[in-house]
DNA sequence: AACTCCAATTGATCCGATGAATGTGATTGG
DNA sequence: CCAATCACATTCATCGGATCAATTGGAGTT
């Protein structure tokens, strides 16, 4: 094995291993480097590595330190795959989301303060006055229903699950979703469902909540293979 | 921002853009450098981080080149995730494999193989042959668990969920969650567990799979947690 | 006590050189 | 002519040193 590899490997072993804790500070990078047997290139190397995994965190000037490790953090490179898959696996991730979210929602019917109800019916109310423009301000919309779902799952009460969830679908994935929206009766669908998600959780009904969330994320999927025809939109042409 | 970072996110960019594609070569560090803007060894340490994310590989003597870029592949660090959260996380890893296990099971009942059906079941009189010496190869029951559900879960015909539940529990959770099973009878309960859903799938039965791949989950949630604390508690006094 | 300024510390970036692994094409033997 | 072998060019891996930039902490001043 590389000396790299080995470095990065030595160092993951020793954060596994509780040697290294949450935000305590490495020995600098001559010392680092002299300790593990590798030249200082070679261990920045290593140490740049672990840093795109938000393992580590460097501060020019002051020094490399272990970050809080929590999964929100560690988990955020999954936002990358969700968006370079966009063409092939999209609805790969958007099934995956489709079971997570509706879990997450019916977890957080229970749990999410009265508070942040209301904030979620703002979020509502400024998307449909953004929707009601001519013309839609895509970018704002995106942001909207970001929020309105980070929202929720940040309530359910697993930070796992919440956190990938919230990286399920990246920044790409959800732009790429509501530019296919032209057509305004799918907007207005959309908001039609994230109201429905809204009553159920006012409600505190986890399975309501549960249904309506699924089937959402489930329109969202349908929306983009094609494949919607039979759902509510006929019924009103 | 820095140049490192930009040189990673240029390089992400060209991947989403679709002018780098999956098995493509990269020019050589030199040139590359010099197109970036930056000195080669800046530059490899972006590669080393894109290396470190499974984005790029490099081979020694011959080139860099984009990955296969799949799923599976790119969520393989997640596995580093659940071994340093085992302490305090690993409930809530579990809850989420419980989910998309669950699914990907009741997925799996009409799609997998006859030949891999019997596979699953040869799996189980291993490791039945495995409980059944004194004293138990745990390192080989963790091996056999890990096949039974990655075999499962590969038959979900959805490569995101099955990439995702098999990095959801790292080999160390894995490890840890049997090191725990002392009981002879966890281990045998968890043994019935598996055979449940070998049974399920033979039927072909969904919503059967789905119930007993849910069950079997939450036991080792609960051997985790509640049980586990006590049972540890009573041995440890 | 609070502020300013400077020097030490530390990571960021760059440069050049050598080692190691791979691919390629010429060479050689049949 | 074909196949095996070997030397060479290419390329990444690793190393050591040098300079730049940002932060920190203390000396000095008000």
């Amino acid at each position: 094995m590389g000396a790299i590899e080995t470095a990065i490997d030595t160092v993951k072993q020793m954060i596994i291993d509780g040697e290294l804790r949450p935000g305590q500070k490495l020995p600098v990078e001559k010392n680092l480097a002299e300790q593990l047997g590798v030249a200082r290139n070679t261990l920045r190397e290593a140490v740049r590595a672990l840093v795109a995994m938000r393992v580590l965190q460097t501060r020019q000037g002051d020094g490399t330190y272990v970050t809080s490790l929590s999964p929100d953090l560690l988990l955020d490179g999954m936002s990358f795959v969700a968006d370079i898959h966009l063409d092939a696996g999209a609805g790969e991730f958007l099934h995956v989301r489709r079971i997570l979210e509706a879990e997450a929602t019916a977890l957080a019917a229970t749990r999410i303060p009265d508070a942040d109800l209301a904030r979620l019916g703002d979020l509502l109310d400024e998307a449909e006055t953004v929707a009601a423009c001519d013309p839609v301000d895509h970018e704002k919309m995106v942001a909207l229903d970001q929020d309105f779902h980070a929202l929720i799952a940040s309530h359910c009460g697993n930070a796992v699950l919440a956190a990938v969830i919230q990286n399920m679908s990246g920044r790409t994935v959800r732009a790429r979703v509501w530019r296919g929206m032209s057509d305004p009766e799918a907007v207005h669908r959309t908001l039609r469902e994230h109201r429905a998600v809204h009553r159920a959780l006012l409600a505190r009904d986890s399975e309501r909540a549960r249904l309506h969330a699924a089937l959402h994320v489930l329109g969202v999927e349908e929306s983009l293979t094609g494949s919607r025809a039979f759902a509510g939109e006929a019924a009103h042409g």
